[in-house]
DNA sequence: CAAAGTTTACCGACCGGTCGTTAGGTAAAA
DNA sequence: TTTTACCTAACGACCGGTCGGTAAACTTTG
């Protein structure tokens, strides 16, 4: 029982997946939903109004969902893991939501675009602290933060263009090869020792 | 003294990188290319054929630079090595075709998407005989073969995203920080020890 | 409690504009 | 005389968005 608004939304973001934000017509939204084109006008301002409410909804739950992850975790390698964790069963789990939100930011206005930006920003900024508090502690590789948190969140965010919800791998399997895959990249050779130095 | 056509693919990419596909029309790249749009039609078939040709030479030149850096390269970590380093190099080099190859694959008909996604897929074909060789010699870790070789090839592309001409860093100094990052992460710990076990 | 007014949620018809593409023509080069 | 490389003009299709209207649901009021 969904009222006409979410449904809207939820059909647009199945387009916007599917066929792409410029090749997906109101037309199309409002066939899938059961309306007319001009009764999409009555839910939202314009086509571009509708990207923007499905963009600022994810960027905000994603953030909200990496702040979550990270209140329980205590440890710098434990904090980054639960970090990448969040960040990849998010994506996944929410696939084509991200996925327009990162191949249909070009779809926005200049200041909805801003708006955006920064909301990604402040989450990336999360993951530089991490790296630069793991670097600092000795924990991490004297990595370059700037490039290795764009590969980390990359490197997850991709997900969302492969992965098949029906595929060989459950989100938790693939959110435990990230994880390893990026820790032992952040370490470079800095396991524990058998003894001292 | 460019040839017309040549003008005409160039101008192309500029504007599918910065606009995309679907908002750039045949009147830009016309006026772009300093011709009536009519024109564009005496070079190329079709708007779409103007991508696929774009997409086409990037694949093919894409896997034969990479064969090219594999032919000097011996043993499974310098060969990994090499080729994660002609990936990089490449992509950020030619970046706004690559962007493009990775964004507007939806423009294409199905068969011309079929012939550039086949060589896709024999381009990662070869990123996944070197993690299988690698594991097989143990010198990687018993990674997954299929998300791993996602991983690495989408992080490296992820580069042709964000990639500055003008910024801090030069493609070389990019391609060694991924190229210790992938492969500490496919080592995972299985760093030469200082003596037996 | 019923009549009157107001709001909600939708519709069909239409508009100006842009799109990719084609037809037919032309002037210079081969 | 044919080919090359472009042009002007126009085509039909489709796009996002607006307009005026309407039936049903609520709210207010006598």
């Amino acid at each position: 029982m969904a009222d006409m608004k979410t449904t809207i939304k939820s059909v647009s973001i199945d387009l916007f997946f599917k066929k792409g934000y410029f090749a997906t017509s109101i037309s199309d939204i409002a066939g899938g939903s059961g309306i007319q084109k001009a009764s999409i006008y009555y839910h939202y301002a314009s086509k571009e109004d509708l990207l923007f409410h499905i963009l600022t909804s994810t960027m905000d739950d994603l953030t909200s969902a990496l702040k979550q992850g990270l209140a329980a975790a205590q440890g710098i390698e434990q904090r980054m893991r639960a970090a990448v964790r969040s960040h990849v069963c998010f994506h996944l789990e929410r696939q084509k939501e991200n996925f327009i939100a990162n191949a249909e930011l070009r779809g926005l206005t200049a200041d909805h675009y801003r708006s955006i930006v920064n909301k990604r920003d402040e989450y990336e900024s999360i993951f530089q602290d991490l790296i630069r508090q793991g670097t600092d502690e000795g924990v991490f590789a004297d990595v370059d933060v700037k490039i290795l948190s764009y590969a980390i969140l990359t490197l997850c965010t991709a997900g969302a263009t492969w992965y098949n919800p029906n595929g060989r791998l459950t989100v938790d399997e693939i959110a435990d090869i990230y994880e390893n895959f990026i820790i032992s990249g952040l370490k470079q050779g800095r396991f524990e020792r058998p003894a001292g130095r």
